[in-house]
RNA sequence: GGCGGCAUAGCCAAGUGGUAAGGCAGAGGUCUGCAAAACCUCUAUUCCCCAGUUCGAGUCUGGGUGCCGCCUCCA
């Protein structure tokens, strides 16, 4: 099966050819870390987290480069109010970055390259820019021409002659054309600064992206994302950098951007003030279910955040908990072993659904199918443990072990149920297990007596059990095949 | 003003020109001592509106309407 992705570039889907076999270049546009990350600045860690790891399930080995913009207006200013330096800042919510992702299940990137770290890279690229005519340098100021680039406006769809009439912002009087963006600010009182050939100064937001990208993919790799709202002037303008170094194009292959979160429909940013800082939904939900709710919408597509609908996501993501329970208490119950046509129903079931997910998967990524795949097969895996449980079929160890195996990789590629295979807390994805042996061994008891109880006909006894049990958090489920206890999903 | 995107049930949401996935919520039923869980059935004669192309359109074309985004820092 072939791997097909939209290319904002070309604004049609593409089927996929990395530029070497077997291996996927792919740079994702990060944070400036000024402030607790939103939850909206999660939703593209997130999308390109799945993205590599459906990668990987495809044996591609993937090279997954990540920055931070750490010298920044926005972090400058943070320092100043605080009275502290632009590092102090930049430090504090890096670390603030990796803490809430961390906590989503978002695996880390092989390399997160700073601006700080890469001015020699940067103002390099700069000279050259420069030299072949692409930038010019004013009072200390190096601005980039974009009429010497043909191609400008290719990324955004827009002409200069658009951008020149519907400019808003008034127009710097030095700069050649209005759209001509700084490579590198000169310096003004109070600010950090680096050398440079032209004087003390810092770089322009668009040129750290280029050089970096450049130093650690090179020129012309696979994957280049972030949100929408990257695309211009960011991207454009990575483009116009890059191509002009380079002396040719294409900088990126694939262009991908994910859409934006929204409150009430419009747009949630800092500037807008409507944000939610993950950190606090986190002390509300267990970070599976902000992931289950990205995923649970095409990465394109605007999602509409609430608590209602986050709570809806929750109880969606319940259901596929559900099945993971059922299937581990079907592989260490003591009902009749043996096989059947039921098992083998539902080894097809788990093979047709590696299938579906994998096709679901390889048109541009498209999650919320492969969500409604994974309830598929836990619907199926629900029929086979009713039947088991009504005692009309007796359980197949195998074909547990291996329809738990095909559910647990697909969720996986989502970044989903890791504390189910592990054996975790749900309140950090992919912690490390619990080890709490006397409590279970409390509650077999328990239901134990109560069973006792039942056989007797005891039902005052029996209910009061279960309910004092429900209201300590463990609910208790009967059926033929005897009691079971588990503790009530979050 | 320029450029782009989106409109599918009560809610979320997928959908390759061939007769509307999935989830949540709701109703009924099976099972149960009662529950819970699970399962079964039902819940869009129809995909914003109007034309057109086609044997056939949620899917393509044109025109409306509404919403959103970018053009200024933004994931």
């Amino acid at each position: 099966m072939t791997l097909r992705v939209y290319n904002s570039l070309t604004k049609k889907k593409e089927e996929f050819v990395p530029v070497e076999p077997g291996k996927v270049k792919m740079y994702v546009c990060g944070v400036t870390p000024y402030n607790h990350p939103h939850i909206g600045n999660a939703r593209p860690f997130v999308t390109w987290d799945v993205i590599r790891r459906y990668l990987e399930h495809k044996d591609y080995a993937v090279r997954h480069i990540q920055n931070f913009t750490d010298v920044d207006d926005k972090i400058i200013n943070a320092a100043n109010a605080e009275g502290v330096t632009w590092d102090i800042i930049a430090d504090r919510y890096i670390k603030a970055y990796f803490e809430v992702m961390d906590k989503l299940n978002i695996r880390r990137a092989h390399l997160y390259p700073t601006v700080s770290g890469h001015m020699a890279e940067i103002i390099a690229m700069i000279e050259k820019l420069i030299a072949d005519g692409y930038a010019y340098v004013v009072d200390g100021d190096v601005y980039y021409s974009v009429e010497k680039f043909a191609d400008y406006g290719k990324l955004s769809g827009r002409s200069l002659d658009d951008m020149k009439a519907g400019a808003r912002v008034d127009v710097d009087e030095r700069k050649s054309h209005p759209m001509d963006f700084a490579l590198w600010k000169s310096a003004k009182p109070g600010e950090p600064s680096w050398e440079s050939p032209w004087g003390p100064g810092r770089p322009g937001w668009h040129i750290e992206c280029s050089a970096m990208s450049a130093k650690y993919l090179g020129h012309g790799f696979d994957f280049h994302g972030g949100g929408s709202d990257l695309v211009f002037p960011h991207h454009e303008n990575e483009i116009a950098q890059s191509e002009a170094f380079a002396g040719g194009g294409p900088f990126v292959r694939y262009w991908l951007h994910n859409g934006f979160i929204t409150v009430n429909e419009e747009k949630m940013s800092k500037s807008l003030g409507n944000f939610f800082l993950v950190k606090d939904i986190l002390a509300h939900y267990p970070p599976e279910v902000l992931r289950f709710f990205i995923l649970s919408t095409h990465y394109r597509s605007p999602l509409n955040f609430s608590d209602e609908q986050l709570a809806e996501a929750g109880r969606g993501l319940d259901r596929l908990r559900a099945a993971v329970d059922n299937m581990k208490y079907l592989a260490g119950t003591t009902v009749a072993r043996g096989g059947s046509d039921a098992s083998q129903a539902l080894l097809a079931a788990a093979a047709r659904a590696r299938a579906d997910f994998d096709a679901a998967m390889d048109d541009d990524f498209n999650t919320a199918l492969a969500i409604s795949v994974l309830h598929g097969l836990a619907k199926e895996i629900n029929i086979y443990y009713s039947a088991v449980m009504a005692g009309k079929v007796p359980v197949a160890g195998e074909a547990i072990a291996s329809v738990q195996a095909a559910y647990y990789e697909l969720a996986d590629i989502l970044g989903l149920l890791v504390a189910e295979r592990m054996g975790g807390s749900p309140d950090v994805v992919g912690a490390a297990p619990v080890q709490d042996t006397t409590a279970p061994a409390l509650l077999d008891l328990i239901v134990e007596i109560r069973q006792e109880a039942r056989a007797k006909k005891d039902w005052a006894t029996a209910d009061r059990i279960r309910d004092r049990l429900g209201e300590l958090g463990y609910v208790i489920e009967d059926s033929p095949q005897g009691a079971r206890w588990k503790k009530r999903e979050v």
